[in-house]
DNA sequence: GATGAAATCCGAGTCAC
DNA sequence: GTGACTCGGATTTCATC
């Protein structure tokens, strides 16, 4: 099923990660191998799944997402129920980049990006708090954005 | 500078950020404009930084990287050379996916990806705290992701 | 089973309009 | 903004190891 990964296709996934727009053309060149060769040691890291997508990354200060916000969420009870629900209702909220089921002081921690501060606590107070099963939130706005979103190493 | 868009550039921009490997053929179609202006269309939104880069999204799991883990962290000192400081250790470490200087409770919020728990181990007693300035670190691990990454919405 | 050379075909990028 | 034209790359085929 997944198929071992040499020095080439390592290089490739790396390649493409920061660039992913390389042509295989220019990606061949790179690894050194012929561009048939190339081809087909892309393709497969798609049909694999080491590749899951490849997207643009649209700057968020360019589309009013400029205010990016963490929450914390504590739910009334922990059970596998209430989690289910309160997951099925977060899926619809497209503002939630990240929501991870933590161990520790919360049940939930969210990665918010909204237009500014305003936007948020209208998001906050119409939205989240009315989340199914929540008993409380802590935020903690965001105010500087020392690394976003850096590229996975390995 | 950052001209305005448009209905057709909204449009070119999540395509894009659903896939960022559309051909400018493929996407002039499903916008409904000629492969030329398509391709203007599309250049301009790289030069004037909407698009700030496309990146191949390689699976956490396949590379060995399926543990997921976020940070707070209480610096014993917040002054401005503290924050720098911090922040320029922060960005040599390669397992630290965000780092966010946050109002509240803790200082900055950090997501990190590593192998297993054990890998994050070695990794919080060697490395995190042993960041400049680093008063105390409490660690969330992350038991199920809900959502990662999600694509922004605008 | 993987590779690279060659051959075909299609899209990128540029032009005039 | 469109349409056409050219060139280079994507993709397939095939012989080879």
């Amino acid at each position: 099923m997944s198929s071992r990964l040499d020095r080439v296709d390592l290089k490739i996934l790396r390649l493409l990660q920061n660039n992913g727009r390389l042509s295989n053309a220019e990606l061949a060149e790179t690894v050194a191998i012929s561009p048939a060769t190339c081809h087909r040691r892309t393709q497969r890291l798609f049909e694999d799944g080491f590749i899951a997508a490849v997207r643009a990354m649209v700057a968020p200060k360019k589309v009013a997402k400029g205010t990016l916000v963490m929450v914390g969420v504590v739910l009334d009870r922990s059970t596998p129920e209430s989690f289910a629900i309160f997951e099925q209702a977060i899926a619809k909220l497209k503002f939630v980049l990240d929501c991870h089921l933590v161990a520790g002081d919360f049940d939930y921690f969210l990665k918010i990006r909204v237009g500014d501060m305003e936007d948020f606590n209208r998001i906050h107070g119409e939205q989240l708090i009315a989340l199914p099963g929540v008993r409380q939130t802590r935020t903690f706005f965001v105010m500087k954005e020392v690394v976003d979103n850096a590229p996975l190493e390995f």
